[in-house]
DNA sequence: CCTTGAAGCTCTAGTGGCTAGAGATTGTAG
DNA sequence: CTACAATCTCTAGCCACTAGAGCTTCAAGG
């Protein structure tokens, strides 16, 4: 079994462009080629593909799936390392969350404040301007 | 009184490329010169830049900091617009918020259910691979 | 076998919001 | 007047793509 690049696309919900791109950084391996140059992929690349799709969408960056791909080949090893790279995102995604969390707070506070009048005694411009809420 | 782009620095927090920068995208007026073309800036640039890097920190993109510089000049206006982008930028949080909080449980789960052994019985793997928890 | 048109190819540039560096010039304190 | 920090402009890089130009190849129908 060999597919184009197009076949891919469709199989895996990943854009062509996006697969050249990931052949360029690396998590793809360079594909056979028909004599006119066109890529050919087997199923082992569906596989992989489907993988980077589903780490992407949990929001790992390119360098944690290399990581992630080269140690899901070797089948007897210990996941710790797997374990620890997606603690780490957890945790970076707690971070971001609590900050989003915060802006959030901070902004609706600012909106409950405003008296619905003019620019010059607008609550959200004011804290804009002065970065906090002045009583 | 007029000031360097270094003080400008100094007295807002903003470095001293990213003034630059600003001003390229038109945030920041086109400043005064001195002779040799050193940019001079005045307490109206401080207090604009001090609204910018607030409106930053609070997450706004440039483009609606532009249009709230605008509106903020308008003292008269109503501030219902501004409310209005504001409004919408905490809605743009809240789908952020919503988007990593159920990341970061599918993560969470899949940690949760790995039996701590080898990459080929991996439970976080396995979700990467099919994009779901098989029972 | 030949034509046609979709799909593929490579290469470059753009997105946002900066950051980093090169290499030249200017400001200012001693 | 000298020394040197600060500033200047310009280009390129970051991430993870996306868009487009201009060309070639593949596959199906006649």
């Amino acid at each position: 079994m060999s597919i184009s690049i197009g076949e891919l696309a469709r199989r895996t919900g990943v854009k062509v462009p996006t697969i050249r791109y990931y052949e360029g950084v690396g998590l793809l391996p360079t594909p056979a080629r028909t004599e006119g140059r066109q890529r050919r992929f087997g199923v082992d690349e569906v596989a992989r593909l489907n993988f980077i799709r589903h780490a992407r969408e949990l929001g790992f960056e390119v360098a944690d799936i290399r990581e992630l791909l080269t140690l899901s080949e070797q089948r007897e090893r210990s996941c710790a390392e797997v374990d620890a790279i997606v603690h780490r995102h957890v945790e970076n995604i707690d971070r971001r969350i609590e900050k989003l969390v915060a802006l959030r707070a901070e902004l609706q506070r600012s909106l409950d404040r405003c008296a619905r009048g003019t620019i010059e005694e607008c609550r959200v411009i004011k804290v804009l301007g002065y970065g906090y809420d002045r009583v």
